[in-house]
DNA sequence: CTGAAAGCGCTTACAG
DNA sequence: CTGAAAGCGCTTACAG
């Protein structure tokens, strides 16, 4: 592998004047540059990242720490990856991508190791283990998931109250007084996955307003469970309406409500809270609120990028809650 | 940041004295290692990455690249991703994931500048634009996918054309001699995808031996393509069995099949190519081969490791195509 | 069993 | 507009 010294003796120059070529942070005349950019090219260099970093304090790389719990619907989670790639590599950095069961722990060692200019967590908890280790370290944060305590952080989520409101609100001027509500498994609770308790508190109040009886649920997220489930809540025969906040059970419900013959929306509404793509993929034919992990994971990234671009504004944090969007799909009458 | 001299100081050792207790590669008195271990508790020290790269050439990190292709249903990538970072954790490594569109260049940059170990590149294609990138780098590689050159290379990969014969022998044990045959989309065969290939030619094959009969459709991926088209080959209602490989055909099947009243196997034998998890992912009620992703992604890592810790023996190169085991899960008869 | 020092490949004040 | 040199934080022969 050719070194910057290598390039530099190839141009007849100093090492240094390479290294403000290639960073453009001193002017360099014509010849000089070109001269500089011919053994480049010819020497095949590419700066050691290692190297770099060691000098520069700065790795070029954004962590980012993903979970895989049991009681989730794995295939949601992609969307958050992907566009997160996507963004840090539109802004010059890398991913690394931590799956590891105990988060703090590897959060500890990735940052105090260096590996890392910033941080994204997904699916942060309301008392997230991984948070007291955020604040105390070097880099800059940023999570989608909207954890109790926000000081210090970049957050971005969806806003689940707005969400339930705005679903039971559809549903209400529909004329429909007796619904039924299926949220995540009770285990999402336990752990703090606070986007439970905010969409589905937030759903009952607004419900009460109306005077709506509610029936709730927890949802199951493994098969056969979920249809049979889904089949149980069937057979009680109550309410006219369903809404639905839980990916596994949205995505069973098609071929439940196919077999038995339950028509939407002539004998059942149905609404939801999902992704675009989600939807896509299961070809769900239901009114929902769009979840938007792109444009989360998006966000996320970007504010983290601004913090890691100006260390100063470390200050000034943001707290997004994305406002609800209902996208019709004629599942509700 | 505590670096190395604060713990030597703290300790009152030589930096060299540090650096040896943490690797173990030289034997360092009880006493002398209790006070560099206690100096290191104290101080939260935990050797920077950049440094030890630079002065080890080793990154203790692996480059994990992905594509996500629209012709391809996107959860089955995930299936893979997971078990590779585990594995590459439990030998050290952390995970890189490159996720870039460009996928040659991704590699020379993230090659050439050194941030990587080595390499894991997942669904590779037959004449694979990575591959001549492959070739000329540093980093060894490994791989899930079969491509036309395996040379330099660990490949693993489902046997796709022994999947393809006992689906057929399945079946024709059973006594049909008219099938269908579903197949991945046209634009995984253009752009390389072997397995589809492999697997159909086998098939085929297989067929023509026992003198069947076999319609042949290249599936769709997005719906409501999916649906319409699995509509079409049943109103054409030709053969007594269906073997599907095509993810997105197969996820859809159950409602189809159960909004047109068809039963399995009754009326319909029905085989497929998937994973464990995605069959329980979509509650997939069909005997099929198990693809398993997580065995694949496990042996890819475990090859590399083994590369990466013995360069000499670089030359030794396996490719594996694991022997497909069919999960019966009554859809047949 | 331990230390002093060179070296990994960069960047960036300092000097001219 | 350019160069010589220090320094980033480690590891590892070399020496004792």
């Amino acid at each position: 592998m050719a070194n910057i010294q290598d390039v530099a003796q190839r141009a007849g120059v100093s090492r240094s004047t390479v290294s403000y070529a290639l960073s453009g942070k001193r002017a360099i005349s014509r010849k000089t540059r070109e001269r500089i950019e011919a053994a480049i090219r010819e020497l095949g260099f590419t700066p050691n990242a290692g190297a770099r970093a060691l000098a520069t304090s700065q790795t070029l790389v954004i962590g980012l720490f993903v979970h895989f719990f049991q009681d989730e619907f794995s295939p949601a989670m992609l969307q958050y990856v992907l566009p997160i790639a996507d963004a840090a590599r539109e802004a010059g950095y890398d991913i690394l991508m931590v799956t590891e069961t105990d988060g703090p722990k590897a959060l500890e060692r990735i940052s105090s190791s260096e590996m890392v200019d910033g941080v994204v967590l997904l699916n942060v908890a309301h008392e997230d283990p991984r948070l007291p280790v955020m604040r105390k370290i070097r880099q800059p944060g940023s999570m989608v998931g909207l954890p109790k305590n926000t000081e210090g952080f970049d957050v971005f989520d969806l806003d689940f109250e707005e969400s339930g409101r705005v679903l039971v609100d559809h549903l209400a001027e529909r004329g429909h007084r007796e619904i039924v509500l299926i949220t995540p498994r009770k285990d999402v609770y336990d752990r703090g996955g606070a986007y439970a308790w905010r969409f589905q508190n937030a759903a009952l109040q607004q419900a009460a307003r109306y005077g709506m009886r509610v029936h709730w649920f927890h949802g199951e997220t493994q098969q056969p469970a979920v249809n049979r489930q889904i089949g149980e809540i069937l057979d009680a025969n109550v309410g006219t309406a369903m809404i639905v906040h839980n990916d596994a059970v949205i995505a069973a419900l098609p071929s439940v409500l196919h077999a038995r013959g339950v028509r939407v929306p002539d004998e059942l509404s149905v609404v939801g809270i999902f992704s675009e793509d989600f939807g896509q993929l299961f070809n769900l034919p239901y009114t929902a609120v769009e979840t938007s992990p792109d444009k989360l994971g998006r966000l996320a990234v970007q504010a983290l990028v601004q913090h890691m671009l100006d260390p100063e504004r470390a200050g000034a944090h943001r707290v997004e809650l994305i406002a609800p969007q209902i996208t019709d799909r004629g599942s509700t009458k």
